[in-house]
DNA sequence: CCGCTGAGTGTAAGCGCTTCCACTCCTGGA
DNA sequence: TCCAGGAGTGGAAGCGCTTACACTCAGCGG
């Protein structure tokens, strides 16, 4: 019965007694591994037709000891940042011939167990940020499993890849600083690790201006966040309101955008504001966001093939990587002749 | 030597050695199934504690012939509306013990093969919208492999999981009816069944109105998209200047708000415009969006408890659901005593 | 005092594949 | 004519686990 429905599926073993030889050569047919005579190999490619066989993907893995399967851990997929750099990951990790597992950590408990059970069934992983705490981190690096840090320290013997942070913030300070303003205030959450370096950059040259540099208002790293954040700051009670406003990331920074025109407030003529990313909304936002691009897709891309050469073993030392970024001047923070439409 | 790195991890059998039992006994202890006693039982705690042992997930789902583990293929994760359905699908195949594998066919090619190979490595499957052909839905339909269709029409033996369509496109079109509007344009691509269900409601309204129905304008569903439609629709050469707007989606909705905005008309004034989805940035749009709010997070929630019916066997009869939306009505649409903040 | 029962344990058979090794022919060069 | 060697194939040993089944003892009621 040519074409039936195969219910779970046949094994080898079905194949090879239709084809009137044995699992090992069927094997070999199929992966082109070893030697196998013409007719043969029609014979078996007919019994594999006419059942539908598909080789079991445990019985391969089990027997290769390799699952092709990686797994990446991020935080949260609301904005586009994680989105974008999850699709860059996918995408070539897919070109390498293995399978993508996902973990959220968003409001979890249990992280450490789940990336635990993840770690079972991969043959490498990325971990963004600081989603799990060092302890993981190091277990896993422990357990010899391929490990590519995104976005965060790097440490021993894992590899690491993030965007420059810091001399574009100082970039970005600087460039602020010609606009003539004088205060500033940060807003944006502190305790990811990249964040901080772009307030280390921004701090470093308002200090070499003779600015006091502002503490950082933490907030979420959304619209929402940023709304809050920008009535704060932003409102006749916090104090004297800063001229500029540097933001976390572009979703902070539209917020605080929202925040400024509910207080009749001009951007950038009242105050000037800037993001971070380059987000696809930062072109469209009125006004335009300056802000800082992050390669967001080359960013899972290239973690994806770090993580590859680490699991195919091409490179057994650590790498750190930092991919460049790029001040992105428009016309939220202020009157500027080259500005990007 | 305690806490010392375990390389590539103990098997069972050095754990069995070590706590001076059989390795049935192990996994008896290990996984409560059958009786050990105390004793026992504490040798085998410390054992594994010991050398750090952690089941092989390969033996166990190979002993156990399942994976525990869910797929997903979804077509982008620009815009927020499939970042969202993954997230709470991800949130509760987590909470039911399963992984998630993800497969994105954004400008694939050899999607077929890439699903193959993902059904292999799963024990039920989700699929969202049109990714993937009939054929190919067919194909995993016999392999007998639990699968649920996400905003696609059901087959046979398949869940489907979807948000209403067509009567809340119709409580749009009768609420813009409603403020006076005549002259209507549709703008998204119609590749893309839920919106082919929207548009379907729209032009029953307006057919019962004696008003004709327009075709609506293929376009992508993004800001760009929608961005691109909007010049084309608004622009004084396209013939007469629809008053209304009606898009596939939020995304689409802000593009051909930054048109109207660049080609100097008012929204609402000139052209009102709606949305679909009720994403983040719809409330914070200038003017806010009126749109239909689809439960993103709950649909692939819905997905992921209907797929673990499927596989725990619980139902065997498909079954589908249709997720109730809500019309939000905001400023887009023209002023309106009931508008939501 | 004796089978019976059930707690506690070990043996071994899979699960579906890959691959090492051994074996059989058959061919070509000496 | 003979033999080395390679093409072609099958046997069987894993890979790391679960679990059916068999077995050994105690403790128990009769």
């Amino acid at each position: 019965m040519p074409h039936s429905d195969e219910g779970q599926g046949a094994t080898i073993y079905e194949v090879a007694q239709r084809a009137g030889v044995s699992i090992a050569t069927v094997s070999r047919a199929l992966r082109n591994t070893g030697p196998v005579a013409a007719g043969t190999r029609e014979k078996v490619l007919r019994a594999v037709e006419e059942l539908s066989f598909t080789p079991s993907r445990l019985g391969v893995s089990l027997a290769q000891g390799r699952h092709a399967a990686n797994g990446i851990v991020f935080p949260d997929l609301s904005g586009p940042y994680f989105a974008e750099v999850l699709l860059g990951y996918e995408e070539v990790a897919a070109e390498l011939g293995r399978s993508v597992l996902i973990l959220s950590t968003r409001g979890r408990a249990a992280v450490q167990d789940l990336v635990r059970d993840l770690v079972g069934r991969v043959d490498g992983m990325v971990i963004f940020g600081r989603t799990v705490g060092d302890a993981v981190v190091d277990e896993i690096v422990r357990s010899r499993t391929p490990l590519v840090l995104l976005a965060r320290d790097p440490v021993e013997r894992a590899d690491a890849v993030s965007s420059e942070n810091t001399a574009s913030a100082e970039a970005l300070a600087t460039h602020l600083l010609g606009h003539g303003y004088t205060t500033f205030a940060l807003a944006g959450d502190d305790d990811r690790g990249d964040v901080t370096q772009r307030w280390t950059g921004v701090r470093r040259v308002l200090s070499g201006h003779g600015i006091r540099p502002p503490e950082p208002l933490p907030c979420e790293l959304t619209v929402e966040g940023g709304y809050a954040a920008g009535r704060t700051l932003l409102s006749k009670k916090h104090g004297r309101r800063p001229r500029a406003v540097i933001c976390a990331d572009d979703q902070v920074a539209l917020g605080v955008i929202l925040a400024a025109e509910e207080l009749g407030l001009d951007v950038p003529g009242d105050v000037a504001i800037t993001g971070w990313d380059d987000i696809m909304a930062a072109r469209h936002a009125r006004p335009a966001l300056t802000t800082v691009r992050q390669p967001m897709r080359l960013l899972g891309a290239r973690a994806a093939r770090a993580l590859d050469e680490l699991i195919k073993g091409i490179r057994t030392v650590p790498n750190s990587e930092i991919l460049p970024t790029q001040l992105i001047v428009r016309s939220s923070c202020g009157p500027h002749p080259l500005e990007e439409k």
